[in-house]
DNA sequence: CGACCGATCGTCT
DNA sequence: GACGATCGGTCGA
């Protein structure tokens, strides 16, 4: 099979993840591509679901009331970069830092859509065969991709991780907006919409469809 | 279907 | 020393 033209997909550049407001962001999130490009291996999936991390004055993110650790501290740069943790000692969950210096705002993909690289995908998450499974859920994106917690801090606008734009919007009436999964322990901010899918994508996870 | 459970380890208390 | 922004398997209805 005949590898495609990377080249031909637009970065998507520092000002979209400058930007104030992260709901906003998570929401455009949705038909975006990531790409990466670790060890020679290409590999890319359109991203289907989306959660905000609203930083100080969110309970369910790792940066409420701006705690600063080892491990958090990568939400604080700049806009741009990787943050990425490790989740009940297995998965390496992937989400994209938004926001100026300081504001510690960040974005979780949970789901996408594979586009290129599948069999490199099925032989990082050990699949035998090709289904929705593959990319579903935040920790199976980030084994399919090749994203490991030894890539926080790393730039979206560097040739081996990056996040483009080819044109592709789902449409409005498509999107789905739900609660975050997971986040009970979060009292209250546990019912904020702040979870973002594209509606009967079969690699959305949870339930909830919004 | 839903409920439950074990895996596995860095991080923070 | 307790606990996850999870996953995949099993068990029972």
């Amino acid at each position: 099979m005949k590898a495609p033209i990377v080249s031909s997909f637009n970065k998507l550049p520092p000002a979209f993840y400058l930007r104030r407001d992260v709901i906003k962001i998570a929401r455009e999130l949705l038909g975006k591509i990531i790409v990466t490009n670790f060890d020679g291996v290409l590999t890319a999936a359109r991203i289907v679901e989306t959660e905000a991390y609203n930083g100080a004055v969110d309970k369910a993110s790792h940066a409420f009331g701006n705690r600063r650790t080892k491990r958090t501290e990568v939400m604080f740069a700049e806009g741009g970069i990787a943050y990425v943790y490790l989740c009940y000692g297995i998965h390496h969950l992937f989400n994209v830092v938004t926001n100026i210096k300081d504001t510690p705002h960040a974005v979780l993909v949970r789901a996408a859509e594979p586009l290129i690289g599948v069999e490199a995908m099925m032989e990082r998450t050990g699949k035998k065969i090709q289904d929705n499974t593959l990319t579903r859920g935040p920790g199976n994106v980030s084994k399919a991709l090749g994203i490991h917690t030894r890539h926080t801090g790393l730039s979206l606008l560097s040739e081996s991780l990056f996040i483009a734009d080819d044109g592709f919007k789902p449409k409005p009436s498509l999107v789905g907006v739900t609660t975050r999964i997971g986040v009970d322990y979060a009292a209250e901010d546990a019912l904020l919409p702040y979870r973002f899918i594209v509606k009967n994508n079969p690699f959305v996870s949870g339930k909830r469809t919004g």
